[in-house]
DNA sequence: AGGCAGGCGCTCC
DNA sequence: GGAGCGCCTGCC
């Protein structure tokens, strides 16, 4: 499947932007991507992008997913000019998207994320997949396994999830497991709330903090306008915006300038 | 080979 | 309500 895309897109820096922790670069400048219990490898050749599976694909599944009907090169344009550090991140950052991503499977990921480095929650995930995920077939020689639904996360045997290098964060991913399988309608009534009602509810997980919230509402959520703090954003606002970000300015798009500013700051270092 | 990660909970003030 | 500390572990 074809889909043409006359927005600013780029599969490579959506792949390396720290969103998303189940892309995998194959050769030939393809990217296999799984997710919502399917996958597929996708790849791109000017404003087309290409899909393929040996599952049927849903497009509407992968328009949201891909975040496309909304215009992203219209928001770079609105960048402040006078903001030079924002006005080149943007021009820096032109192509990486927001990904609309499950929200079970983002809130867990970004548990885990915290206090480790990309390829280690890479790792992390991968064989929390494999020890519970289901299987989805076989790319490049590679077994492809589904990030696990919250009954089979929870009911998984707990020696199996202590071979998952969770660490410290394993009763903190059960709890949330057990909290999305135990409440089915809880993902409905998160989606209903507003930005504030759900930050606050979030934060009631275990082991969730502000940052994890943060990144859950914005990458798993779609939450556009939330703005995750971690340590080189912090760097960043410290070091450019002294008298504070202009968040009203770029409402309600506040977590896209965060991914820009994101991309550039740790680009440049 | 040892410090350090894209934090958070808990325990003090 | 804010500062200080411990935490699992893989990765560079």
């Amino acid at each position: 499947m074809k889909i043409k895309v006359t927005d600013d897109i780029d599969l490579r820096k959506i792949a390396y932007s720290g969103q998303c922790f189940r892309w995998k670069e194959l050769e030939d400048d393809r990217f296999l991507i799984v997710a919502f219990g399917t996958y597929v490898i996708a790849s791109q050749t000017g404003d087309e992008i290409c899909l393929e599976s040996e599952y049927d694909i849903d497009e509407q599944l992968w328009v949201e997913y891909f975040d496309l009907r909304r215009n992203y090169s219209e928001i770079v344009d609105n960048i402040d000019r006078e903001d030079t550090f924002l006005y080149n991140a943007g021009q820096y950052g032109r192509g990486v998207r927001i990904l609309h991503q499950d929200p079970f499977e983002t809130l867990i990921s970004f548990i885990i994320s915290q206090r480790k480095s990309i390829p280690a929650i890479k790792t992390s995930i991968e064989k929390i997949c494999a020890a519970c995920g289901r299987e989805l077939g076989v790319v490049e020689g590679e077994k492809v396994y589904a990030f696990p639904t919250p009954l089979e996360l929870y009911s998984v045997p707990i020696e199996k999830l202590e071979d998952c290098s969770l660490g410290y964060r394993l009763p903190y991913v059960m709890e949330a497991a057990r909290h999305f399988y135990q409440e089915p309608d809880l993902l409905d009534r998160m989606n209903e709330m507003s930005d504030e009602e759900l930050k606050e509810m979030l934060l009631e997980f275990y082991g969730v903090g502000d940052k994890v919230a943060s990144c859950t509402m914005l990458f798993g959520f779609a939450r556009l306008n939330t703005f995750p703090i971690d340590v080189w954003i912090r760097r960043a606002l410290d070091q450019k915006y002294i008298n504070g970000f202009p968040f009203s300015r770029y409402e309600p798009y506040n977590g896209i300038m965060q991914q820009f500013i994101f991309e550039y700051y740790r680009g440049k270092k």
